[in-house]
DNA sequence: CGCCCAGTTGAAGAATTTCAAACGATGTGG
DNA sequence: CCACATCGTTTGAAATTCTTCAACTGGGCG
């Protein structure tokens, strides 16, 4: 029903946002560094869809690999279950991000991804940016870049579970969003997570409860303020310092 | 000292495993089902050093990033440090497997890669690789399927620490181990496994002393024999139970 | 032989989970 | 408009798992 200008954010609708060349993420997306001409080849591959709603699935574990995606607006997060039915959160993902990059490994997406609020994304169809990306050195790099990012992010998250406690986790996780707003020039201390205490616990590997009162023993140490999913971080050293934060996030 | 033919493995001196073409290893590795003419191409970019020394160091972290590296023979660590000092190993790789996924990020390795055993690797240089990838769209292909494979492999490593307690965790690197002995038609039984048990113990986020207890426990139930780093699986499917597993590892 | 290192074992302690109850916001039907 | 159910969250107390600290074992090597 929309055409390709409704899925601009809200609050700028009368903005053309449609394309990579005027899109305000291209900074730190996929286009990131390339030369005009090339960023207009890329956006012609590129799909833009309808918003998805909370809770509406992008694409689910065993689904045929066909595209990545670049998250415009909203929030996603990605998820796999072992056979038990297990559920594990892998991840979330906010503006300017990339999901799909566990698609390639196999031809099947591994996760499935779902919208944690109104999310609009970009969908980049795979083999199409395969043969670009033969074309473009700039696109090749920037993609494989990527793929490398997710895995020192993967990294570190895997890092954090072995060797956090439970307060060094949440506070990790806070930061991670914090330096993730700080880069759309959105307030670094000031933000409402996407998701709930139980998703949180889950990626985290620890239980709703106590995640819970970690956010409660913070809030009394005065180094964040916490009101459901606002928060406000207070003391930003003191959070680094639970973190234990090993460069970048 | 040596010349290339000599980082044949040990027990097979006298043939020439000095090329992708005649490698065992090529049905696991980049080459995975290449043409014999490209083969050829990636070949002739592949460097074969001499082997490395138990303890001694591939890359290190911050290292720039020149070349990924397939290993042939023996059995390497990585691991990454945040500030404190605190290290955290992410993996342990056997051959056919190939490390250094992490540099293109930015164009830095971020882990440490160290020796295990004597161990010999093939170091590809990535410029080339990148270069050739560009005119082999199945060498592309591979490529990403390597890094995609690698995400993939993380975020199971991230459910494990996630949801699972000491047993489960151990059990599922000894099935990992299994099932990777089993590729290279090694007995997916018995097995040395390459590290101490304080590096398994940094890997899966617990302590040495929890490593340890969990092994003479497996022991008594009979789901594996232990002696040091010699094990011999009994009861597979227990130990499938324990690791609550996710299709392939 | 004696030292050292890796690994094992024990007991006490700490952190997290589990079970249970209660809360506040939100929405629904009478 | 109020009673009631629901959902996400908070809080408490007991149970459990893992860690910590410490002692001990056994093999390898000078």
């Amino acid at each position: 029903m929309d055409n390709t200008t409704a899925q601009c954010p809200n609050h700028h609708p009368k903005r053309d946002y449609s394309h990579c060349s005027n899109c305000r993420l291209s900074g730190i997306c996929l286009p990131l560094a390339l030369e005009v001409s090339d960023i207009e080849r890329l956006d012609s591959i590129v799909q833009r869809g309808k918003p998805l709603q909370r809770g509406e699935v992008l694409y689910r574990a065993g689904d045929p690999f066909t595209a990545i995606y670049a998250i415009r607006s909203g929030a996603v997060k990605t998820s796999h279950s072992d056979r038990e039915g297990q559920e594990q959160i892998t991840g979330f993902h906010l503006p300017g991000e990339v999901i799909g990059l566990d698609g390639p490994a196999n031809n099947r997406y591994r996760n499935t991804a779902i919208a944690l609020q109104t999310t609009s994304v970009c969908a980049i169809p795979f083999p199409e940016l395969e043969t670009l990306s033969r074309q473009v050195p700039g696109l090749q790099r920037n993609l494989l870049q990527l793929l490398s990012r997710e895995i020192t992010t993967e990294q570190r998250q895997f890092g954090l579970l072995g060797h956090a406690n439970a307060d060094g986790r949440v506070a990790a996780l806070l930061l991670s969003f914090s330096v993730r707003h700080e880069r759309h020039k959105l307030s670094p201390s000031e933000f409402t997570l996407p998701m709930a205490r139980g998703d949180i616990a889950n990626f985290l590997g620890l239980t709703l409860e106590t995640v819970s009162r970690v956010f409660t023993r913070l809030q009394k140490q005065n180094v964040i303020h916490a009101k459901g999913k606002d928060i406000d971080i207070r003391d930003l050293d003191a959070l680094r310092q639970l973190a234990h934060n090993p460069e970048d996030l």
